[in-house]
DNA sequence: GACGAAAACGAACGTTCGTGCTATTCTTCA
DNA sequence: TGAAGAATAGCACGAACGTTCGTTTTCGTC
């Protein structure tokens, strides 16, 4: 029972990074196996179908991106530490090693928007639970007197997002390494709106 | 000579609509080819490979793209409607009924940054282009003294595609009817930041 | 060391993919 | 109108897909 457990935490390990590169609709499980010399059907029988597969692939990656970029940036401070802590941790995360694809989430959402089904169903969930983390961080932020109140948070949210995405295709489709540095400027002038006078000039 | 364009055509077209939800990898000439009442040989005939329908759906949807969204806003004054209409025209695109699934540029980006060939290559000069002509129309407008002189005007372009690519996210995997709102709003505030005070204030 | 269970394998299945052929039908133009 | 040529259909192919099955190897426990 325990060696079962290891390989197939091998697997999804392998699986998300080739998922980032090919979707998880373009994951094969012939090419999974052979990466990991494995036999397909030693493989198979892990998950029991291939939209199983996914799903764990996906619960997989939130797990991870839950432990590199939640947990700890919600150790930070509130307010401007906290919410730095967030958009620099999602950065790291999206280049990070064990994703040679970029942001499993990124290919994942363009993937599945027009299909539906639990895998889809799943990566919604995991996106608003996302999308409530930066809400919330922002809210305990006006909380703390270090952003202004806001009328709409979640405008907030998905102008983070935009930076985040905008980032994404201008470094990984156009190859531009002046993109990271603009994502910052951008966060960074997002961040100054928001931002309570005093809190600006310290 | 006729008749074969004219159905050529028609396949482009249906195949744009069809590569906008599954993206270009995922168009298959099978389905393709029964959605238009034709056999699978016979519009493989039309072109010889499947990267050339790939590429060709590719030119094609460029093309609708310039018709729709580039030439009708480069009839609009230098400045701020150029500006504005190159938005509203982009959002609208996305949204149009021959894209099902959603910008179809936006799918190819995401499907093809991480696999080399021709039709990477082909989307990669169609997304310079598009940068361009959002550079170019911004630093005309400065020329006409509507916008601030910036240091770098591909920061704004990049912005721009942020506040667009969330505005995808958020509306086509989430399904936010809020979205778009926000994504005018997100908009606004970037071309505010840009204009020079006494056009602000008129 | 032996035995039961868990894990991995190898071969095969039905289907679908892109891609070639060879006919047949339809257009076009002298 | 009839011949030339383009457009489409029909059929078959090899490969890859997810999936199933029976067998073999490996593991954990007594």
């Amino acid at each position: 029972m325990r060696k079962g457990d290891l390989t197939r935490q091998a697997i999804l390990d392998r699986a998300t990074g080739l998922a980032s590169k090919v979707g998880l609709e373009g994951l094969t499980i012939g090419a999974l196996a052979t990466e990991l010399n494995l036999s397909k059907s030693g493989l198979f029988a892990h998950f029991h179908s291939k939209e199983a597969l996914e799903l764990q692939v996906l619960e997989h990656g939130a797990a991870v991106f839950v432990e590199r970029v939640v947990r700890p940036s919600l150790a930070q401070p509130r307010g401007e530490p906290r919410m730095r802590a967030l958009f620099e941790r999602w950065l790291g995360w999206a280049q990070s090693s064990p994703l040679p694809g970029g942001c499993l989430f990124v290919q994942a959402a363009v993937e599945l928007d027009d299909r539906p089904g639990p895998v889809r169903d799943r990566l919604v969930q995991f996106q608003r639970q996302w999308l409530a983390v930066i809400v919330t961080s922002l809210e305990l932020g006006i909380e703390v007197g270090a952003f202004h109140n806001v009328a709409d948070p979640e405008q907030f949210a998905q102008d983070m997002y935009g930076v985040m995405l905008a980032y994404h295709h201008a470094s990984r489709l156009l190859r531009d390494p002046r993109a990271e540095a603009r994502a910052r400027r951008a966060f960074d002038a997002l961040l100054h709106a928001a931002l309570v006078p005093n809190e600006k000039h310290r």
